[in-house]
DNA sequence: CAGAATCCGTTTAGATACTG
DNA sequence: CAGTATCTAAACGGATTCTG
């Protein structure tokens, strides 16, 4: 029953490597949230400033970019009459496609909400740092 | 065919939002790729460092830290006869629990690398910033 | 409306050297 | 071996202002 101890692949840090391109691509705060945004269908730049309220223009566009960029989401300026601009922004079929893993992350995350916060309250509670 | 327009709640970055934990949680750039390196089995600091060998110790220490408070990460010091001490890192249940979509994360990852490159160059290639 | 530009404080990461 | 301490550079985030 000792724990098997496979030597590990010395790669991980490679932009190459699948296990890498998680906090490559969402090491951030808002890609994440935003595809999960996007999730209902297209949405406005000014839409998604709702939910993610704290969010800045600069911060917001920035991270649209990203996303555009690596092919997740489009953008998508529609004519209008009025001199104001309308711009939708859409997951594509490869950013639909990472809905799927990435809510079961948000399932995980509801089912062990608890746990989490609980584990962090007896940590604050009761441990010395370590020396 | 109209894409549904459900309202999106408007507490996405409030702490309690499982939506928002994963960018809390794993927002840095190391936390993901800890986990995955404990899934085999507890490894010792040093052991951790080598397939993340561009860590420093004190991020290791930090995300180590993060995730023991987390109740995601375990640490044991095992009794030595040497002077050396003997540290040893695990997942906790917990921890092994998220495992699971993490590691469906990868699989996805892996699944789509080419494109998020192909996308990247494409992006890389073609489009001029927007005004 | 959608975003670009600017400024600024905080956080994160990395390198290095040192210690129980 | 397993960290801690210190310093520095870069990235990230936020607020504000301005413009096509």
């Amino acid at each position: 029953m000792a724990a098997t101890r496979a030597p590990l692949p010395a790669d991980l840090f490679d932009e190459l490597c699948p296990s890498a391109l998680i906090p490559f691509r969402f090491g951030d705060k808002w890609s994440a949230l935003v595809i999960h945004c996007l999730r209902d269908g297209p949405r406005r730049f000014s839409e998604l400033r709702v939910p993610l309220r704290r969010v800045s223009p600069k911060v917001l566009t920035r991270t649209l970019r990203a996303l555009e960029r690596d092919g997740l989401v489009s953008r998508t300026v529609r004519p209008t009459t009025t001199p104001t601009r309308h711009v939708e922004y859409a997951l594509t079929p490869l950013g639909r496609s990472l809905l799927v893993p990435l809510t079961a992350l948000y399932a995980w995350a509801a089912d062990h909400l608890e746990d989490l916060m609980d584990a962090r309250e007896a940590y604050e509670g009761g441990e010395a740092p370590h020396g």
